[in-house]
DNA sequence: CGATAGTTTGATATCCTTCAAAACCTGTGG
DNA sequence: CCACAGGTTTTGAAGGATATCAAACTATCG
Protein backbone atom coordinates (compact mmCIF):
# COMPACT_ATOMS: atom_id res chain seq x y z
CA UNK A 1 0.00 0.00 0.00
CA UNK A 2 1.31 3.19 -0.89
CA UNK A 3 2.75 5.14 2.26
CA UNK A 4 1.46 8.87 1.33
CA UNK A 5 -1.65 7.65 1.43
CA UNK A 6 -0.78 5.68 5.22
CA UNK A 7 0.35 8.84 6.13
CA UNK A 8 -2.25 11.21 4.85
CA UNK A 9 -4.92 8.67 6.11
CA UNK A 10 -3.79 10.23 9.55
CA UNK A 11 -5.61 13.46 8.89
CA UNK A 12 -8.63 12.17 7.65
CA UNK A 13 -9.97 8.98 5.30
CA UNK A 14 -10.36 9.49 1.72
CA UNK A 15 -12.77 8.57 -0.57
CA UNK A 16 -11.34 5.43 -2.78
CA UNK A 17 -11.76 7.14 -5.53
CA UNK A 18 -9.73 10.17 -4.66
CA UNK A 19 -7.21 6.89 -3.35
CA UNK A 20 -7.31 5.81 -6.62
CA UNK A 21 -6.17 9.02 -8.55
CA UNK A 22 -3.41 9.35 -6.07
CA UNK A 23 -2.24 6.09 -6.47
CA UNK A 24 -2.62 6.33 -10.47
CA UNK A 25 -0.10 9.32 -10.45
CA UNK A 26 2.90 7.11 -9.04
CA UNK A 27 3.47 5.15 -12.14
CA UNK A 28 6.68 6.64 -13.02
CA UNK A 29 9.11 4.88 -10.74
CA UNK A 30 12.87 5.12 -10.37
CA UNK A 31 15.27 2.87 -7.97
CA UNK A 32 18.09 5.08 -7.23
CA UNK A 33 21.30 4.72 -5.45
CA UNK A 34 22.35 6.87 -2.06
CA UNK A 35 23.96 9.95 -2.37
CA UNK A 36 21.77 10.81 -5.97
CA UNK A 37 20.48 14.32 -5.28
CA UNK A 38 16.97 14.54 -6.35
CA UNK A 39 16.96 18.67 -6.57
CA UNK A 40 19.61 21.15 -6.29
CA UNK A 41 19.68 24.18 -3.93
CA UNK A 42 18.52 27.48 -6.63
CA UNK A 43 17.36 24.60 -9.51
CA UNK A 44 13.51 24.35 -10.19
CA UNK A 45 11.80 21.21 -11.20
CA UNK A 46 8.68 20.38 -13.13
CA UNK A 47 8.44 17.18 -11.11
CA UNK A 48 7.20 16.45 -7.91
CA UNK A 49 9.20 13.21 -5.93
CA UNK A 50 7.40 11.00 -3.52
CA UNK A 51 9.63 8.63 -1.63
CA UNK A 52 7.95 5.31 -1.45
CA UNK A 53 11.02 3.39 -0.21
CA UNK A 54 15.12 4.68 1.65
CA UNK A 55 15.40 7.69 3.46
CA UNK A 56 16.02 11.30 1.81
CA UNK A 57 17.21 14.67 3.23
CA UNK A 58 16.31 18.34 2.81
CA UNK A 59 19.88 19.92 3.19
CA UNK A 60 21.83 23.10 2.56
CA UNK A 61 25.31 23.65 2.01
CA UNK A 62 27.84 26.36 3.18
CA UNK A 63 30.62 28.12 1.45
CA UNK A 64 33.27 26.12 3.13
CA UNK A 65 31.54 22.71 2.36
CA UNK A 66 29.69 22.49 6.11
CA UNK A 67 26.36 20.57 5.29
CA UNK A 68 23.40 21.28 7.47
CA UNK A 69 21.05 18.18 7.39
CA UNK A 70 17.76 20.28 7.56
CA UNK A 71 14.88 17.43 7.38
CA UNK A 72 14.46 13.89 7.13
CA UNK A 73 12.29 12.51 4.42
CA UNK A 74 11.15 9.03 4.71
CA UNK A 75 8.60 6.69 2.66
CA UNK A 76 5.19 8.37 2.37
CA UNK A 77 7.06 11.75 2.50
CA UNK A 78 6.63 14.37 -0.67
CA UNK A 79 9.19 16.28 -2.16
CA UNK A 80 8.67 19.24 -3.12
CA UNK A 81 4.62 20.55 -3.52
CA UNK A 82 6.51 24.00 -2.52
CA UNK A 83 8.22 24.20 -6.21
CA UNK A 84 4.32 25.42 -7.87
CA UNK A 85 4.74 28.69 -5.59
CA UNK A 86 7.67 28.95 -5.07
CA UNK A 87 9.93 29.84 -8.05
CA UNK A 88 13.69 28.15 -7.17
CA UNK A 89 14.37 25.66 -4.70
CA UNK A 90 16.13 27.12 -1.38
CA UNK A 91 17.76 24.20 -0.27
CA UNK A 92 18.63 20.67 -2.35
CA UNK A 93 17.22 17.48 -1.44
CA UNK A 94 19.55 13.97 -1.88
CA UNK A 95 18.98 10.34 -0.56
CA UNK A 96 20.88 9.38 2.21
CA UNK A 97 20.02 5.78 1.04
CA UNK A 98 19.29 3.62 -1.86
CA UNK A 99 15.51 4.72 -2.49
CA UNK A 100 12.71 4.02 -4.94
CA UNK A 101 10.90 7.17 -5.83
CA UNK A 102 8.04 8.17 -7.79
CA UNK A 103 8.23 11.08 -10.15
CA UNK A 104 4.90 12.74 -11.24
CA UNK A 105 4.87 15.45 -12.94
CA UNK A 106 3.66 18.82 -11.72
CA UNK A 107 0.29 19.22 -13.97
CA UNK A 108 -1.06 16.09 -13.10
CA UNK A 109 -0.34 16.72 -9.04
CA UNK A 110 -2.17 20.38 -10.02
CA UNK A 111 -5.68 18.91 -11.72
CA UNK A 112 -5.07 15.87 -8.86
CA UNK A 113 -5.92 18.99 -6.59
CA UNK A 114 -8.05 20.95 -8.32
CA UNK A 115 -10.30 17.55 -8.61
CA UNK A 116 -10.10 17.29 -5.05
CA UNK A 117 -10.49 18.98 -2.45
CA UNK A 118 -9.59 16.84 0.90
CA UNK A 119 -6.53 15.93 -1.12
CA UNK A 120 -5.64 19.35 -1.39
CA UNK A 121 -6.27 20.27 2.38
CA UNK A 122 -4.49 16.73 2.99
CA UNK A 123 -1.24 18.25 1.15
CA UNK A 124 -1.06 20.96 2.64
CA UNK A 125 -1.62 19.55 6.35
CA UNK A 126 1.38 17.51 5.79
CA UNK A 127 3.85 20.58 4.93
CA UNK A 128 2.18 22.52 7.97
CA UNK A 129 3.82 19.23 10.00
CA UNK A 130 7.11 19.73 8.45
CA UNK A 131 6.95 23.18 9.64
CA UNK A 132 5.98 21.78 13.26
CA UNK A 133 9.15 19.54 12.78
CA UNK A 134 11.59 22.02 11.70
CA UNK A 135 10.74 24.22 14.75
CA UNK A 136 11.05 21.07 16.98
CA UNK A 137 14.44 20.86 15.64
CA UNK A 138 15.38 24.39 16.22
CA UNK A 139 14.48 23.76 19.66
CA UNK A 140 16.81 20.70 19.97
CA UNK A 141 19.66 22.47 18.16
CA UNK A 142 19.24 25.84 20.53
CA UNK A 143 18.61 24.08 23.77
CA UNK A 144 19.38 20.53 24.07
CA UNK A 145 22.55 19.23 25.27
CA UNK A 146 24.10 16.59 22.14
CA UNK A 147 23.07 13.29 24.44
CA UNK A 148 19.31 14.56 24.70
CA UNK A 149 18.84 16.05 21.40
CA UNK A 150 20.20 12.97 19.60
CA UNK A 151 17.98 10.73 21.96
CA UNK A 152 14.77 13.27 21.14
CA UNK A 153 15.42 12.65 17.22
CA UNK A 154 15.49 9.23 17.75
CA UNK A 155 11.69 9.18 19.69
CA UNK A 156 10.76 11.26 16.39
CA UNK A 157 11.96 8.79 13.87
CA UNK A 158 10.19 6.20 15.78
CA UNK A 159 6.84 8.20 15.35
CA UNK A 160 7.63 8.70 12.21
CA UNK A 161 8.23 5.53 10.98
CA UNK A 162 5.40 4.03 12.78
CA UNK A 163 2.61 6.11 11.09
CA UNK A 164 3.62 4.69 8.26
CA UNK A 165 3.92 1.02 9.23
CA UNK A 166 8.60 0.41 9.32
CA UNK A 167 8.28 0.24 12.63
CA UNK A 168 8.90 -3.68 13.30
CA UNK A 169 9.04 -4.74 16.89
CA UNK A 170 11.37 -2.57 18.67
CA UNK A 171 13.21 -1.20 15.96
CA UNK A 172 13.10 0.32 12.65
CA UNK A 173 16.17 0.92 9.55
CA UNK A 174 18.10 4.21 10.29
CA UNK A 175 20.30 4.04 7.34
CA UNK A 176 22.52 6.91 8.34
CA UNK A 177 26.19 7.47 8.88
CA UNK A 178 27.21 9.27 11.97
CA UNK A 179 28.59 11.94 9.82
CA UNK A 180 24.72 12.10 8.31
CA UNK A 181 23.26 12.22 12.20
CA UNK A 182 26.20 14.92 12.54
CA UNK A 183 25.43 17.11 9.78
CA UNK A 184 21.46 17.06 11.02
CA UNK A 185 22.26 17.85 14.55
CA UNK A 186 24.50 20.37 14.22
CA UNK A 187 27.50 17.62 15.97
CA UNK A 188 30.76 17.04 14.61
CA UNK A 189 31.12 12.99 14.00
CA UNK A 190 33.09 12.05 16.35
CA UNK A 191 31.32 13.67 19.19
CA UNK A 192 27.99 11.68 17.58
CA UNK A 193 30.24 8.72 18.33
CA UNK A 194 30.89 9.56 22.05
CA UNK A 195 27.38 10.13 22.68
CA UNK A 196 25.96 7.21 21.14
CA UNK A 197 28.09 5.04 22.97
CA UNK A 198 26.82 6.63 26.13
CA UNK A 199 22.84 6.26 24.76
CA UNK A 200 24.28 2.45 24.12
CA UNK A 201 26.10 2.33 27.61
CA UNK A 202 22.59 3.56 29.49
CA UNK A 203 21.13 0.75 27.96
CA UNK A 204 18.97 3.06 25.85
CA UNK A 205 19.41 1.99 22.70
CA UNK A 206 20.93 -1.06 19.96
CA UNK A 207 22.19 1.01 16.73
CA UNK A 208 23.79 -1.78 14.59
CA UNK A 209 24.41 -2.02 10.80
CA UNK A 210 21.78 0.59 10.17
CA UNK A 211 19.46 -1.17 12.41
CA UNK A 212 17.95 0.99 15.70
CA UNK A 213 16.67 -0.74 18.69
CA UNK A 214 14.62 1.73 20.97
CA UNK A 215 14.67 -0.86 24.40
CA UNK A 216 11.57 1.17 26.06
CA UNK A 217 10.17 3.75 24.28
CA UNK A 218 8.26 6.05 26.75
CA UNK A 219 11.56 5.59 29.14
CA UNK A 220 13.42 7.03 25.95
CA UNK A 221 10.87 10.28 25.63
CA UNK A 222 10.81 10.56 29.38
CA UNK A 223 14.64 11.17 29.44
CA UNK A 224 14.55 13.43 25.90
CA UNK A 225 11.68 15.07 27.38
CA UNK A 226 9.79 14.27 23.76
CA UNK A 227 6.50 15.92 23.81
CA UNK A 228 4.92 14.40 20.21
CA UNK A 229 2.06 17.10 20.41
CA UNK A 230 4.38 18.73 17.43
CA UNK A 231 3.92 15.89 15.12
CA UNK A 232 -0.14 16.08 15.49
CA UNK A 233 -0.72 12.97 15.41
CA UNK A 234 -4.44 11.60 15.64
CA UNK B 1 -0.62 51.64 4.14
CA UNK B 2 -1.57 47.66 5.68
CA UNK B 3 1.68 46.34 5.84
CA UNK B 4 0.50 43.16 4.66
CA UNK B 5 -0.55 44.24 1.48
CA UNK B 6 2.72 45.27 0.78
CA UNK B 7 4.32 42.48 1.90
CA UNK B 8 2.15 40.31 -0.33
CA UNK B 9 2.76 42.81 -2.78
CA UNK B 10 6.15 41.12 -2.95
CA UNK B 11 4.60 37.87 -4.91
CA UNK B 12 2.01 39.69 -7.00
CA UNK B 13 0.20 42.80 -7.76
CA UNK B 14 -3.70 42.41 -6.60
CA UNK B 15 -6.23 43.62 -8.32
CA UNK B 16 -8.09 47.16 -6.27
CA UNK B 17 -11.03 45.10 -5.06
CA UNK B 18 -9.01 41.97 -3.50
CA UNK B 19 -6.99 44.65 -2.06
CA UNK B 20 -10.09 46.31 -0.13
CA UNK B 21 -11.02 43.27 0.36
CA UNK B 22 -8.52 42.30 2.87
CA UNK B 23 -8.17 45.89 4.73
CA UNK B 24 -11.81 45.75 5.32
CA UNK B 25 -11.12 42.60 7.29
CA UNK B 26 -8.51 44.53 10.02
CA UNK B 27 -10.99 46.64 11.54
CA UNK B 28 -11.27 44.65 14.94
CA UNK B 29 -8.24 46.45 16.00
CA UNK B 30 -6.34 46.17 19.54
CA UNK B 31 -3.08 47.95 21.22
CA UNK B 32 -1.53 45.80 23.50
CA UNK B 33 0.99 45.75 25.47
CA UNK B 34 4.63 43.73 25.79
CA UNK B 35 4.74 40.04 26.73
CA UNK B 36 1.23 39.73 25.88
CA UNK B 37 0.47 36.14 25.16
CA UNK B 38 -1.55 35.96 21.56
CA UNK B 39 -1.92 32.37 21.18
CA UNK B 40 -0.82 29.52 24.29
CA UNK B 41 0.53 26.11 23.29
CA UNK B 42 -1.95 23.56 23.05
CA UNK B 43 -4.93 26.14 22.36
CA UNK B 44 -6.82 26.67 19.56
CA UNK B 45 -8.38 29.83 18.38
CA UNK B 46 -10.94 31.01 15.88
CA UNK B 47 -9.41 34.40 15.39
CA UNK B 48 -6.39 34.95 12.74
CA UNK B 49 -3.92 37.81 14.06
CA UNK B 50 -2.73 40.25 11.83
CA UNK B 51 0.87 42.27 13.41
CA UNK B 52 0.08 46.04 12.17
CA UNK B 53 3.06 47.72 14.54
CA UNK B 54 5.29 46.07 16.99
CA UNK B 55 7.19 42.78 16.92
CA UNK B 56 5.79 39.42 17.93
CA UNK B 57 7.63 35.78 18.26
CA UNK B 58 6.51 32.25 18.05
CA UNK B 59 8.25 30.31 20.95
CA UNK B 60 8.35 27.39 22.75
CA UNK B 61 8.95 26.79 26.17
CA UNK B 62 10.79 23.94 27.70
CA UNK B 63 9.80 21.47 30.75
CA UNK B 64 12.31 23.09 32.87
CA UNK B 65 11.19 27.05 31.72
CA UNK B 66 14.04 27.52 29.13
CA UNK B 67 12.75 29.68 26.35
CA UNK B 68 13.06 28.83 22.52
CA UNK B 69 12.29 31.69 20.17
CA UNK B 70 11.54 29.93 16.95
CA UNK B 71 10.32 33.08 14.82
CA UNK B 72 10.24 36.61 14.77
CA UNK B 73 6.53 38.17 13.62
CA UNK B 74 6.89 41.57 12.20
CA UNK B 75 4.35 43.98 10.96
CA UNK B 76 2.56 42.56 8.15
CA UNK B 77 3.04 38.98 9.40
CA UNK B 78 0.52 36.90 9.91
CA UNK B 79 -0.53 34.64 13.06
CA UNK B 80 -1.86 31.53 12.14
CA UNK B 81 -3.11 30.68 8.90
CA UNK B 82 -2.22 27.37 10.70
CA UNK B 83 -5.18 26.81 12.85
CA UNK B 84 -7.72 25.91 10.30
CA UNK B 85 -5.88 22.66 9.38
CA UNK B 86 -3.93 21.34 12.34
CA UNK B 87 -6.32 21.46 15.49
CA UNK B 88 -4.31 23.16 18.02
CA UNK B 89 -1.00 24.85 18.47
CA UNK B 90 2.26 23.63 19.14
CA UNK B 91 3.56 26.72 19.86
CA UNK B 92 2.81 29.94 22.05
CA UNK B 93 2.78 33.43 20.25
CA UNK B 94 3.81 36.51 22.28
CA UNK B 95 4.65 40.17 21.74
CA UNK B 96 8.10 41.04 22.45
CA UNK B 97 7.22 44.89 22.32
CA UNK B 98 4.00 47.24 22.38
CA UNK B 99 1.68 46.21 19.66
CA UNK B 100 -1.08 47.31 17.40
CA UNK B 101 -2.72 43.55 16.45
CA UNK B 102 -6.08 42.96 14.21
CA UNK B 103 -7.85 40.44 15.16
CA UNK B 104 -9.66 38.61 11.90
CA UNK B 105 -12.69 35.99 12.79
CA UNK B 106 -11.70 32.84 11.24
CA UNK B 107 -14.85 33.16 8.88
CA UNK B 108 -14.03 36.24 6.91
CA UNK B 109 -10.87 34.51 6.65
CA UNK B 110 -11.99 31.50 5.01
CA UNK B 111 -14.44 33.59 2.98
CA UNK B 112 -11.35 35.76 1.75
CA UNK B 113 -9.75 33.20 0.86
CA UNK B 114 -12.42 31.10 -1.17
CA UNK B 115 -13.47 34.54 -2.78
CA UNK B 116 -9.47 34.98 -3.97
CA UNK B 117 -7.48 32.63 -5.32
CA UNK B 118 -4.85 34.99 -5.75
CA UNK B 119 -5.05 36.01 -2.28
CA UNK B 120 -5.19 32.50 -1.20
CA UNK B 121 -1.82 31.35 -2.96
CA UNK B 122 -0.37 34.52 -1.45
CA UNK B 123 -1.21 33.44 2.28
CA UNK B 124 0.29 29.78 1.19
CA UNK B 125 3.37 31.39 -0.06
CA UNK B 126 3.76 33.79 2.49
CA UNK B 127 4.19 30.39 4.92
CA UNK B 128 6.63 28.75 2.51
CA UNK B 129 8.49 31.66 3.36
CA UNK B 130 8.51 31.62 6.82
CA UNK B 131 9.26 27.85 6.08
CA UNK B 132 12.53 28.96 4.12
CA UNK B 133 13.38 31.05 7.17
CA UNK B 134 13.02 28.21 9.94
CA UNK B 135 15.37 26.34 7.42
CA UNK B 136 18.04 29.22 7.56
CA UNK B 137 17.73 29.33 11.39
CA UNK B 138 18.64 25.52 11.91
CA UNK B 139 21.57 26.35 9.17
CA UNK B 140 22.75 29.41 11.60
CA UNK B 141 21.93 27.50 14.84
CA UNK B 142 23.66 24.21 13.85
CA UNK B 143 26.68 25.41 11.77
CA UNK B 144 27.45 29.20 12.69
CA UNK B 145 29.39 30.64 15.89
CA UNK B 146 27.45 33.52 18.02
CA UNK B 147 29.43 36.17 16.18
CA UNK B 148 28.38 34.95 12.76
CA UNK B 149 24.72 33.83 13.80
CA UNK B 150 23.94 37.07 14.94
CA UNK B 151 25.15 38.93 12.26
CA UNK B 152 23.15 36.97 9.88
CA UNK B 153 20.00 37.31 11.94
CA UNK B 154 20.84 41.47 12.09
CA UNK B 155 21.07 40.55 8.24
CA UNK B 156 17.96 39.14 7.61
CA UNK B 157 15.65 41.37 9.66
CA UNK B 158 17.42 44.25 8.39
CA UNK B 159 15.44 43.11 4.66
CA UNK B 160 12.52 42.28 6.12
CA UNK B 161 11.97 45.55 8.00
CA UNK B 162 13.08 46.92 4.42
CA UNK B 163 10.53 44.91 2.43
CA UNK B 164 7.21 46.65 4.47
CA UNK B 165 8.55 49.85 4.28
CA UNK B 166 10.45 50.08 8.55
CA UNK B 167 14.09 50.66 7.31
CA UNK B 168 14.64 54.26 8.27
CA UNK B 169 18.22 55.36 6.82
CA UNK B 170 20.57 52.91 7.93
CA UNK B 171 18.71 50.92 10.61
CA UNK B 172 15.51 50.10 11.89
CA UNK B 173 13.73 49.78 15.60
CA UNK B 174 14.83 46.05 16.45
CA UNK B 175 13.06 45.93 19.99
CA UNK B 176 14.41 43.07 21.84
CA UNK B 177 16.37 42.94 25.12
CA UNK B 178 19.75 40.52 24.58
CA UNK B 179 17.30 37.88 26.75
CA UNK B 180 15.43 37.71 23.49
CA UNK B 181 18.22 37.19 20.70
CA UNK B 182 19.80 34.68 23.34
CA UNK B 183 16.22 32.78 23.39
CA UNK B 184 16.63 33.24 19.59
CA UNK B 185 19.76 31.94 19.09
CA UNK B 186 20.14 29.50 21.45
CA UNK B 187 22.95 31.49 23.65
CA UNK B 188 23.26 33.07 26.90
CA UNK B 189 22.06 36.52 27.35
CA UNK B 190 25.65 37.01 28.95
CA UNK B 191 27.39 35.39 25.56
CA UNK B 192 25.08 37.45 23.26
CA UNK B 193 26.41 40.73 25.12
CA UNK B 194 30.14 39.95 24.34
CA UNK B 195 29.43 38.70 20.81
CA UNK B 196 27.31 42.21 20.79
CA UNK B 197 30.27 44.45 21.67
CA UNK B 198 32.36 42.16 19.73
CA UNK B 199 30.58 43.30 16.72
CA UNK B 200 30.46 46.91 17.70
CA UNK B 201 33.80 47.07 17.90
CA UNK B 202 34.23 45.56 14.89
CA UNK B 203 32.45 49.24 13.32
CA UNK B 204 29.49 47.17 12.05
CA UNK B 205 27.03 47.91 14.16
CA UNK B 206 25.50 50.26 16.07
CA UNK B 207 22.63 48.96 18.67
CA UNK B 208 21.81 51.81 21.17
CA UNK B 209 17.95 52.31 22.93
CA UNK B 210 16.91 49.54 20.54
CA UNK B 211 17.42 51.19 17.64
CA UNK B 212 19.66 49.03 15.41
CA UNK B 213 22.12 50.98 12.97
CA UNK B 214 24.07 48.43 10.61
CA UNK B 215 26.62 50.71 8.97
CA UNK B 216 27.65 48.90 5.70
CA UNK B 217 25.04 45.92 5.15
CA UNK B 218 26.52 44.52 2.08
CA UNK B 219 29.56 44.03 4.32
CA UNK B 220 27.81 42.79 7.16
CA UNK B 221 26.25 40.12 4.68
CA UNK B 222 29.53 39.29 3.41
CA UNK B 223 30.83 38.69 6.63
CA UNK B 224 27.44 36.31 8.32
CA UNK B 225 27.77 34.82 4.35
CA UNK B 226 24.63 35.76 4.53
CA UNK B 227 22.52 34.60 1.00
CA UNK B 228 19.44 36.26 0.84
CA UNK B 229 17.95 33.60 -1.65
CA UNK B 230 15.92 32.29 0.89
CA UNK B 231 13.91 35.27 1.63
CA UNK B 232 12.45 34.50 -2.17
CA UNK B 233 12.50 38.48 -2.48
CA UNK B 234 11.79 39.49 -5.97
C1' DC C 1 40.79 -10.72 0.32
C1' DG C 2 41.97 -6.07 -0.13
C1' DA C 3 40.15 -1.33 -0.63
C1' DT C 4 37.35 2.09 1.08
C1' DA C 5 34.13 4.16 3.97
C1' DG C 6 32.70 4.54 8.53
C1' DT C 7 33.57 4.29 13.65
C1' DT C 8 36.14 4.62 17.87
C1' DT C 9 39.58 6.50 20.99
C1' DG C 10 42.83 9.85 23.06
C1' DA C 11 44.87 14.35 23.79
C1' DT C 12 44.33 19.08 23.48
C1' DA C 13 42.04 23.48 22.22
C1' DT C 14 37.97 26.49 21.84
C1' DC C 15 33.62 28.35 22.44
C1' DC C 16 30.23 29.10 25.33
C1' DT C 17 28.15 28.64 30.02
C1' DT C 18 27.72 29.56 34.83
C1' DC C 19 27.87 32.33 38.74
C1' DA C 20 28.35 36.58 40.84
C1' DA C 21 28.81 41.34 41.15
C1' DA C 22 28.87 45.93 39.38
C1' DA C 23 27.14 49.37 36.26
C1' DC C 24 23.59 51.19 33.54
C1' DC C 25 19.14 52.51 31.89
C1' DT C 26 14.23 53.88 32.10
C1' DG C 27 10.28 54.95 34.05
C1' DT C 28 7.79 56.49 38.29
C1' DG C 29 6.47 58.95 42.41
C1' DG C 30 7.66 62.39 45.54
C1' DC D 1 14.02 67.55 39.02
C1' DC D 2 15.78 64.00 41.97
C1' DA D 3 15.88 59.50 43.95
C1' DC D 4 14.90 55.16 43.80
C1' DA D 5 13.43 50.44 41.92
C1' DG D 6 13.47 46.95 38.60
C1' DG D 7 14.93 45.32 34.63
C1' DT D 8 18.84 45.06 31.54
C1' DT D 9 23.63 45.12 30.25
C1' DT D 10 28.45 44.60 31.20
C1' DT D 11 32.55 42.47 33.23
C1' DG D 12 35.49 38.85 35.36
C1' DA D 13 36.87 34.25 36.71
C1' DA D 14 36.28 29.46 36.36
C1' DG D 15 34.15 25.23 34.50
C1' DG D 16 31.98 22.30 31.01
C1' DA D 17 30.54 20.79 26.45
C1' DT D 18 31.94 20.14 22.11
C1' DA D 19 35.50 20.75 18.38
C1' DT D 20 39.84 19.53 16.27
C1' DC D 21 43.45 16.61 14.96
C1' DA D 22 45.41 12.30 14.42
C1' DA D 23 45.62 7.51 14.60
C1' DA D 24 43.83 2.91 15.17
C1' DC D 25 40.26 0.03 14.46
C1' DT D 26 36.14 -2.19 12.07
C1' DA D 27 32.70 -2.95 8.84
C1' DT D 28 31.24 -3.54 4.04
C1' DC D 29 31.46 -4.58 -0.62
C1' DG D 30 33.39 -5.66 -4.91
Amino acid sequence: MNPLIKKLNGFTDFPPDDVERLVRLCDDIHVLKAGHVLIDEGSCTDKVFLLLEGWACRYKVLEDGRRQIVAFLIPGDLCDIHIFILKTMDHAIGLLSDATVAMIPKDDMLRLIEQSPLINRALWWSTLIDEAILREWLVNSGQRDAYHRIAHLFCEMWLRMKRVGLVDGPGFRLPLTQEDLADTMGLTSVHVSRVLKRLRSDGLITLKSKQLEIHDVHHLMEIAHFDPGYLHLT
